[in-house]
DNA sequence: CATGAATGAGGCTTCATTCAT
DNA sequence: CATGAATGAAGCCTCATTCAT
């Protein structure tokens, strides 16, 4: 199936580049050097492609990311934190093409689309305020409105992202992920 | 000039429901209550009266966000930072439909907009940096990265705001307000 | 309202010379000397220009066709009968296109469009049974299967139409009524 | 050369499900159970296995058809008459898809197809006419237009049948057969 | 003989923009 | 100033047919 592979490939090159309304069927087409019957033969549409290169970077961002465990034999918290921070910079910066269209492209297409990606992030928002939690009960994290808390979080990690993503001068990685993780745990106060 | 401002009512509306794209121009005349041919003759494009209509928002928050001064007869920068924070908190319920076109929709449209939006971006970035180097000569603000620290809080402003702004259970501002301060300061640790 | 018309009657034209499928919208345009965007300012689809062609005729042939009554100051039913029959042949040979679009192309087309003429001609059959009831009941009309036999006259009237309108040497319209009826009534026999 | 049989047999069904155009070569092969390509090692395209269909109908109908002889050892013309009719309904009701494709589907699909039909029932019309003339030499058939009444009765003919074969209430074959016969000789009247 | 991946011509429809009135 | 009929470029998708394996 090095075909199907072959235009998921271009795909993302073209809708990264060009966005999502901007991209032709065309103009995958071309990047994949492939004709246009062949497109409809791995693809239903325009849309669906885009769609399976959405799922893709969703699934590699929850693999990315594990829930943090305490108890003996566990490394400490702050490390798996930092771990799940590097993990999720590695993965995107694996997959440049596929974060950005993810960040930049999948909004507002289709009501379907955007319900799953507002699920996720949902999800995402979810789990780090079951993060909060626990560190609460742990007596580490102070009370806050724990739902704002996440997505305030949520959001300095996505646009973070973009921005690291984006950049010619590309800081160093455990760099990055250091900053994020001492903003989130302590801001910018002394 | 009843009729330009109406359009721009109307568009507004218009983009922030349906999205740039699935927008059409027809849309737009059939909520303002206007013929084709009038659209035409107060602007240029559909693309120009998005713009308009993000040139305002932007506006709205350049007028919003205000230096921290510091000196004597000068509140004091927590109450300065604070005011800032409410203060868009206000413009952008004040303005909704602006401000959902402004996070959501202005986004890969262009060249030119995106050229615009990423400075503008670009100068809140600066903006924000400039407090944090303010703060640190102060001896107030820890040691950072302080551009990407700018980064992720703008990254964590823009997300609350469109949370806020779509979520049926909005709470207060003044708790939302407080909540991104303290978060922005001291992170989640206690 | 001249630009429809004018729509309706190059489609009918394009329709009833290359038929349904072979004729495209753009052989519309051309007979109608009209632009692209024109044709859907005026129809949703193909598909929907053809119904109303299909449409319009129904109706001619509706009001064509009178049902036969009796009683004092009334025509003798024989005399009503050709007249319908006259009639239907007027309005056939005024709507040459239109004609041939019904009987030769609205077929196997949509499931909608076939029901449509489903029960069209169904009623037309259920109308020719009225009238074999009410000649039997006037002891004019021999027992039969009505139903059978309104099928069988309906079959007949509509090849002998197909045939008078395509065939170069159209016979006099009267002598085809009188045919067609004396057929009905009487058969071939002596 | 079972592929071959099997591949006209889904065609049949196919075809007369759903119509000419709306049947894809994908549905006939499905229905068929063989790959894209041996369809083509049998059939050089889809017009052609249509064609190949309606051919078969054609013989079936031309064998079914037999000139009504006169003369001592003969059976009287009316049994002859009366056992083409049932020949006829019998041939159809075989090949039920068959028929349909030819009676409803074989349609403006083509110049050379059209023509292939019109001369089949000129064929057909012609032969009528004969049994007219005949009929008339014997002093058993009234003077008519034989040209019309011939394509009456082919009309009659085509469209029994079809109603016949597509309501589900089938009536008994002899009984329509005498119908149909009792409708040409005598027409509805007394 | 059989397969099925690849092809690309061709058709329908949308919608931002123009312009004569 | 206002109108809305007319335009046509542009894009998506289908499906019959081919051909290398």
């Amino acid at each position: 199936m090095r075909r199907r592979a072959e235009l998921l490939r271009a795909a993302s090159k073209v809708f990264s580049e060009r966005g999502y309304h901007a991209a032709t069927v065309a103009d995958i087409l071309e990047a994949a050097g492939v004709s246009r019957g062949t497109f409809y033969l791995y693809f239903p549409s325009k849309r669906a492609v885009f769609e399976a290169l959405v799922d893709t970077m969703l699934e590699h961002i929850t693999d990315a990311l594990q829930r943090v465990r305490v108890g003996p034999g566990e490394a400490p918290p702050l490390v798996q934190m930092l771990d799940n921070v590097d993990r999720l910079l590695i993965v995107v910066e694996e997959h440049r093409h596929l974060s950005l269209i993810l960040l930049r492209e999948a909004v507002s297409l289709d009501d379907a689309l955007d319900l799953k990606l507002t699920s996720f992030y949902e999800r995402l928002s979810a789990w780090l305020e079951g993060a909060l939690e626990l560190g609460q009960t742990m007596g580490l994290v102070r009370p806050c409105d724990n739902t704002l808390v996440a997505r305030l979080s949520l959001g300095a990690l996505k646009e973070i992202l973009v921005h690291w993503l984006t950049r010619e001068e590309a800081k160093a990685r455990d760099h990055v992920a250091r900053e994020i993780l001492d903003y989130i745990l302590h801001g910018v106060f002394v």
